[in-house]
RNA sequence: GGCGCAUUCGUCUAGUGGUCUAGGACGUAGCCCUCUCAAGGCUAAAACAGGGGUUCGAGUCCCCUAUGUGCUACCA
């Protein structure tokens, strides 16, 4: 092994699901792992015993799987960095906090949080910049070795070097730099044991060797914070690469009650993981002025750090939508009709012994209907006049009533019509050859004749083609939608 | 309040000092196709946040202002 074995990683910490901003961050560390022949590491940040929520691990693990995105190691997986769960690495944590303190890189502090927060508030209420007064600082040793004995609980906190110019280069923001006086000595080490996120990250991206850091750009303020920890423990830091905030479309952090934003919810709601993907993509990569769609394929081929931009996007709805048309037009015929199946059988289990009947149906109808359609539940919609009988609404009665137009006599002609088709005849070709008839038969414009058999058979003014459909609904149901449109409209 | 980061059509973006009368995509509008709706094709409207510099020349470099946003927690 010559050359260092890239490593990248994805670390969420369970307390919800899934959401846009994290998906891309994930999608960009697997696509760059993917595009050197790196390994994908996913662990689990679940330091935070108050918002952890067991249940959200493999919501998120399964979102991952949904959209595509494998790991080599993780916690369920296991890998030779392990474990994968920060909860399971406390250990680690307390001796390299041990080892600080022992340096005198560290120090443990007695204040209660009442009182900090309370010293907080106040500097804050006269606009007064706030840090940590050091007063734990200056305890000696006697003091220290008392308060433990009589049980006190303590923090751990790194001693901030003053004056310090902190500096790294990210891949999208460029060179960063700050004066570490600006940094307070936070709390590294949680008096329940727990580390924090500063400490824990550093931490175990050192040891879980990364080499490389993609994340959201929240966490750039927060990078000289590590960068004093790989310092500290003469740890080498990885590279690293911020990703422009997704917001709301109102320009506002991206938060639950801009409706749905998880991933599970687009999955829900019937989109393509591949529409997601490249969606996602779009969101702060672009690989040159004219390409917008992408394989996934292609995205690991063509994608690059350097092309990343710094500016915070809005997330466009809209434009999701078009692209899962696109990848619902793109779909191999026998994966659509497979995703179809599947899902009417979860609504109709009857159907589960027709699989048959139902594949032959949709070989017909996913021809004239995929293009109509933007979504996966929006296609369960158009396929269900298909199948079951349909029911007029009080706008399909009344359809006609203001038009001068004797809706019964091309009702009346068409049963004729198309009764005379034999049945197995009864195809596309003939039947438009049959209404043409009606129409110059009544000196009609053909228009008028399918608007009518439209709202007959399908109840609605809008329909897939309409020759095509009823070849499809054939001859009986056919007869039937148009006596009963017939005798509903009486 | 302190310390950062950002700012090109409504939205996502191309753009790295002259090739920008600023390109593409979604959306919008119109036309074509057409049995409706889509899809597809064509066309159109639509942007360099504002102000100062630097330069022969600035969307591109610098400064200020405005706006947005992040960190400033014993959240991540």
């Amino acid at each position: 092994m010559t050359e260092k074995e890239i490593r990248l990683r994805f670390a969420p910490s369970p307390t919800g699901y899934l959401h846009i901003g994290s998906a891309r961050t994930a999608f960009f560390n697997w696509l760059y792992a993917k595009k050197v022949g790196g390994k994908f590491i996913l662990r689990i940040e679940d330091t935070d015993v108050e918002r952890h929520r067991e249940d959200t691990i493999s919501i998120i693990l399964d979102s991952m799987k949904w959209l595509g995105m494998d790991w080599d190691e993780g916690p369920d997986t296991g890998g030779n960095y392990g474990p994968y769960r920060q909860s399971e690495r406390l250990d680690l944590y307390k001796k390299y906090a041990q080892k600080l303190l022992d340096e005198g890189k560290a120090y443990r502090c007695f204040c209660s949080q009442e009182q900090l927060k309370k010293n907080r508030e106040e500097a804050l209420k006269v606009n007064e910049f706030y840090k940590y007064d050091r007063k734990c600082l200056s305890l000696t040793q006697e003091e220290i070795s008392r308060k433990i004995k009589s049980g006190e609980k303590f923090s751990i906190r790194l001693l901030v070097p003053r004056e310090k110019i902190l500096s790294f280069s990210d891949n999208v923001y460029g060179n960063f730099e700050v004066n570490s006086s600006n940094i307070e000595d936070y709390i590294i080490l949680r008096s329940n044991g727990m580390p924090t996120y500063n400490f824990s990250v550093a931490i175990d991206d050192c040891l879980m060797k990364i080499t490389h850091v993609i994340r959201g750009e929240d966490h750039l303020s927060n990078t000289p914070k590590q960068l004093l920890i790989y310092d500290a423990l003469n740890f080498g830091h990885p590279d690293f690469t911020h990703l422009p905030m997704i917001l709301a479309s109102d320009g506002h952090k991206l938060s639950k009650r801009h409706g749905s934003i998880s991933i599970e919810s687009y999955r829900e709601e019937g989109f393509l993981p591949e529409a997601v993907l490249n969606y996602i993509a779009l969101l702060g990569w672009s690989y040159d002025e004219k390409t917008t769609i992408f394989s996934v394929k292609e995205m690991v081929e063509k994608f690059d750090l350097k092309s990343i931009n710094k500016k915070a996007s809005k997330f466009d709805y809209e434009k999701l939508l078009y692209l899962n048309g696109h990848y619902i037009r793109e779909l191999k015929e026998d994966s659509l009709e497979e995703i179809l199946i599947n899902k009417l059988i979860k609504k109709n289990d009857n159907l589960k012994d027709k699989v048959n009947f139902l594949k032959e149906k949709l070989a017909k109808i996913i021809p004239i209907t995929r293009e109509r359609v933007k979504t996966i539940s929006g296609y369960e919609k158009i396929l269900v006049p298909f199948f079951n009988e349909i029911n007029y609404s009080d706008d399909a009665k009344n359809y006609f009533t203001k038009k001068e137009i004797n809706i019964k006599e091309i009702l009346k002609s068409s049963v004729k019509s198309l009764e005379n088709i034999d049945n197995n005849s009864f195809n596309t070709e003939n039947i438009e050859k049959e209404l043409r008839g009606i129409a110059a038969k009544l000196q009609l414009n053909l228009k008028i004749i399918a608007e009518v058999l439209r709202i007959a058979i399908w109840g609605e003014p809008v329909s897939p083609p309409l020759f095509e459909t009823i070849e499809i609904i054939g001859k009986k149901a056919t007869l039937y939608r148009l006596k009963n449109y017939l005798k509903s409209i009486a």
